[in-house]
DNA sequence: TTCTTACTGATTTTT
DNA sequence: TCAGTAAGAA
């Protein structure tokens, strides 16, 4: 608040500026040309193009620095926007360490969602909402929308409230109001779409309430229909920063525009060839536009590269140089040309997989003359999270530790979100979307029809659900078991509500109160499942979080925007995650499986957006290579198992593109892969690329392994035994010597899950503890005793 | 109302 | 293959 408050004492950078100007300027040193023009230009519109690893964060943050060490603006008049939080939390910590000193927070840096938040907040009534509104999450926002969809009568089967969502989703990325949609998009949702729109964002402000689209839709309705509050922002925020721009949507680039409007002090920073959320309204136009947008803007490249070595940027550059529409930018290191990109193709994925657990750990070790490398700098980056589950399955069964970034965060797990409506509801019972989500969890006896009555009384009555159930409680309307329950319910959300305004208790006391009581943990406790117990966990992870906040109010506003999963796994282990997840990152080691057409590039993305769609994956492979700084390994499989089917498979078009002066063609090892045959091979020679493209995999395939006695065992192996059956194989070998039964606290070896105990005997199902992937369910015949786990063929 | 079985269809993800 | 959902049985 104060922040903003204070405007009219400021009276522009008189006596402080000048004291100010004469201070030392350490942040500039070490800055190349390039950088230093990018933080020294600060008037006027800027477009920092920073390509990977090119210091891009600090010459960000010097900017920062200097515009406030000069006297340019104070810490409040400067407007910095990312889109992560950890990206803001970066720069923040950044801008305290460069400043040497204690200045009071940035309270303008934040994400554009953070950012909108506070500003929508204060000027809420102009949308219709009040100052205190909720944020809706993409469960809260599905289940809102297929009620209006059941209430059409619309047969959410072949039009599922999923589709709906996206599409709203897609007109609000590019800030359209119901009574905007463009007739192009009149046929959306069986020509329905703009009209449940219509509905969906009026039962928002019914609910005082705005899912995360809605941040920036309004903000922006806010500006364009009243001037007045536009110009205070535009004098308040002097100079506005820009992060990952490439990745703006239209909402957010008309947000930006109009603030910016006025001095024009923007400075947009991005690199058109890393622009990978074109599928979630990123639009890489508002980057190639810029100097457009704004005339007169100066362009500074920084194209030195201090992550990679010369081999890797020029791989990179190989492949990126193949997209027509580019801005151009050419990295450049002083550094060593290092080692060169190394591509192998494997028989299968679980080969690949194999083979890329052997090759981390023998970098761990140090072989090829290398120093040993801790597993905390190698990562393997897929294109989708499903090719995970191979590379897990395998270091599982080798014991090599490893970390998966992505999954599910913390904030979204089930229990905790059910936790949450409950705190939701004793905060305020007019959240009817929270009272839905625990209304029957735990178990309380109320279906669908208790739920239509309490929804039916509600409406008539014009109250909320929580009155609308005392009224069918207390009017005798649901009776029996289900009506005892829905008034304990109600009582105990009445009880809860009066404690937290009374404040007799700390809202930690109170959270813990509210799930005993409700019954919440009980439910968890009761409940036999193997997860319920990390359940728990969660929940008391989810109260202990509390501690950082004054109240639950401040810690429910927190939680909407920061969906963190903050929880960094220690120790030495290898990262597995997803190009989209390692954009920003860097790794001494990468490695990049499953470069294989219709994989990667992705077939979907071909197929529904064409030439841009593969333009996308390209920018995609771009950004996978640039991770790496020594050591980059890129890996393609001739068989693959997808949806269940075997699919022979054609390298990626990509592995055409890197040039081969920056590649080593590498020998499968002999004995054990490599086995994609004379025959397979011929399959996969590329028709389309010709001549100096004639190849690499084709330089793969021509390796003398392939002729050897080795490969040919393996052909002859591969052809006895159709790969679709190797599985099926190895688990009736298991079986035969897992005849015998377990006894309790027995070591076990499980294909899948590793080294365990066995904890419990159910029949033919056994609970057991392992020590990598924790308790699990599994059937005895999927189990040997841990001594015969070396008679496993694998 | 809830538990079980059959079916379908399947990227990428932040807020 | 497998997960998530929708219709059927207890």
């Amino acid at each position: 608040m104060s922040d903003f408050d204070e405007m009219d004492a400021f009276e522009g950078a008189s006596l402080s500026a000048r004291a100010m100007a004469a201070r030392p300027q350490p942040y500039l040193e070490g800055l190349n040309p390039a950088q230093r023009a990018a933080v020294e230009t600060m008037d006027g519109p800027v477009l920092m193009l920073a390509g990977a690893g090119t210091g891009k964060t600090r010459a960000l943050t010097a900017r920062i620095v200097h515009l406030l060490n000069t006297g340019r603006a104070r810490p409040n008049e400067v407007l910095a926007v990312t889109f992560t939080n950890k990206a803001a939390r970066e720069m923040k910590n950044r801008v305290g360490q460069m400043l040497g000193q204690q200045v009071e927070g940035m309270p303008w840096l934040g994400t554009f969602h953070a950012i909108c938040v506070k500003l929508l907040r204060r000027h809420a009534e102009l949308v219709g909402l009040k100052s205190n509104f909720t944020i809706l999450d993409t469960d809260d926002q599905l289940r809102l929308l297929k009620q209006l969809v059941a209430a059409e009568g619309i047969d959410d089967k072949r039009w599922p409230a999923r589709m709906l969502a996206g599409i709203i989703d897609g007109w609000k990325n590019r800030a359209l109001t119901p009574d905007k949609i463009p007739s192009a998009d009149a046929g959306a949702y069986n020509h329905r779409g703009a009209e449940i729109y219509a509905q969906y964002q009026k039962r928002l402000i019914e609910l005082n309430a705005t899912d995360f689209g809605d941040l920036l839709l309004h903000m922006v309705t806010i500006f364009q229909t009243h001037p007045d509050v536009l110009a205070q922002y535009q004098r308040w925020f002097k100079y506005i920063l820009v992060d990952e721009y490439q990745d703006t949507n239209v909402a957010q680039y008309l947000w930006l525009r109009l603030l910016a409007q006025g001095h024009k002090n923007i400075c947009c920073v991005g690199d058109d060839d890393q622009s990978i959320y074109g599928w979630r309204g990123a639009e890489v136009g508002n980057i190639l536009r810029f100097e457009k947008d704004f005339p007169g803007a100066h362009v500074v490249r920084l194209e030195q590269n201090y992550r990679s070595t010369g081999h890797i940027l020029g791989a990179a550059a190989g492949v990126i140089d193949a997209n027509k529409k580019r801005l151009g930018k050419t990295l450049f290191t002083a550094g060593e040309d290092g080692e060169q990109v190394r591509l192998i193709g494997h028989w299968d994925g679980e080969e690949e997989a194999r083979w890329i657990g052997e090759e981390i750990e023998s970098m761990q070790r140090g072989t090829r003359g290398l120093d040993p490398i801790p597993l905390n700098s190698m990562a393997i980056l897929v294109r989708a999270s499903h090719q995970m589950r191979a590379f897990e399955d395998r270091f599982l069964t080798i014991g090599l530790p490893y970390r998966v970034i992505g999954g599910p965060r913390f904030y979204e797990r089930l229990e905790v979100r059910d936790a949450m409506a409950y705190f939701r509801l004793a905060v305020s019972q007019d959240d009817d979307l929270a009272f839905e989500r625990i209304v029957n969890t735990p178990k309380r006896g109320l279906g669908d029809k208790a739920v239509q009555m309490i929804q039916m009384t509600a409406r008539s009555n014009g109250v909320n659900l929580v009155e609308g159930a005392r009224i069918c409680v207390e009017g005798g309307l649901i009776k029996g078991k289900g009506g005892n329950a829905l008034r304990e319910l109600v009582q105990g959300l009445d009880r809860w509500h009066q404690q937290l305004r009374d404040e007799a208790d700390t809202h930690i006391e109170l959270a813990e109160m509210i799930l005993d009581e409700s019954g919440y943990t009980g439910h968890w406790q009761n409940m036999k499942t193997p997860e319920a117990p990390g359940r728990l966990e969660n929940l008391k992870e989810l109260v202990n979080a509390l501690e950082n906040f004054e109240n639950l109010q401040g810690f429910l506003e927190h939680v909407s925007l920061i969906m963190d999963n903050a929880k960094e796994d220690e120790g030495d282990m290898v990262t597995i995650m997803t190009l989209h997840g390692a954009k920003g990152l860097e790794f001494p080691a990468v490695f990049l499986p499953g470069w294989e057409d219709g994989i990667f590039p992705s077939q979907r993305s071909m197929d529904e957006s064409g030439l841009k769609g593969l333009e996308e994956e390209r920018r995609l492979a771009y950004v996978g290579i640039t991770r790496a700084e020594r050591h980059c390994t890129i890996s393609f499989v001739s068989n693959r198992l997808i949806f269940g089917r075997w699919q022979s498979q054609m390298p990626s078009r990509f592995i055409d593109e890197l040039p081969e002066e920056h590649v080593e063609v590498l020998t499968p090892p002999g004995l054990y892969g490599g086995n994609f045959g004379a025959a397979g091979m011929a399959a996969q020679a590329n028709p389309a690329s010709e001549g100096l493209a004639s190849d690499l995999h084709e330089r793969v395939a021509s390796a003398d392994v392939y002729n050897s006695p080795g490969w040919r065992r393996l052909q002859q192996r591969s052809q006895q035994r159709p790969v679709s059956q190797s599985k099926e194989a190895r688990g009736m070998t298991i079986d035969l010597s897992a005849t015998s039964s377990f006894t309790t606290g027995e070591r076990v070896f499980h294909q899948k899950f590793g080294y365990g105990e066995v904890m419990e005997i159910e029949g033919d199902k056994l609970v057991i503890e392992f020590d990598k992937a924790g308790e699990k369910k599994v059937v005895g015949k999927f189990i040997v005793s841990a001594d015969k786990a070396n008679d496993v063929p694998f």
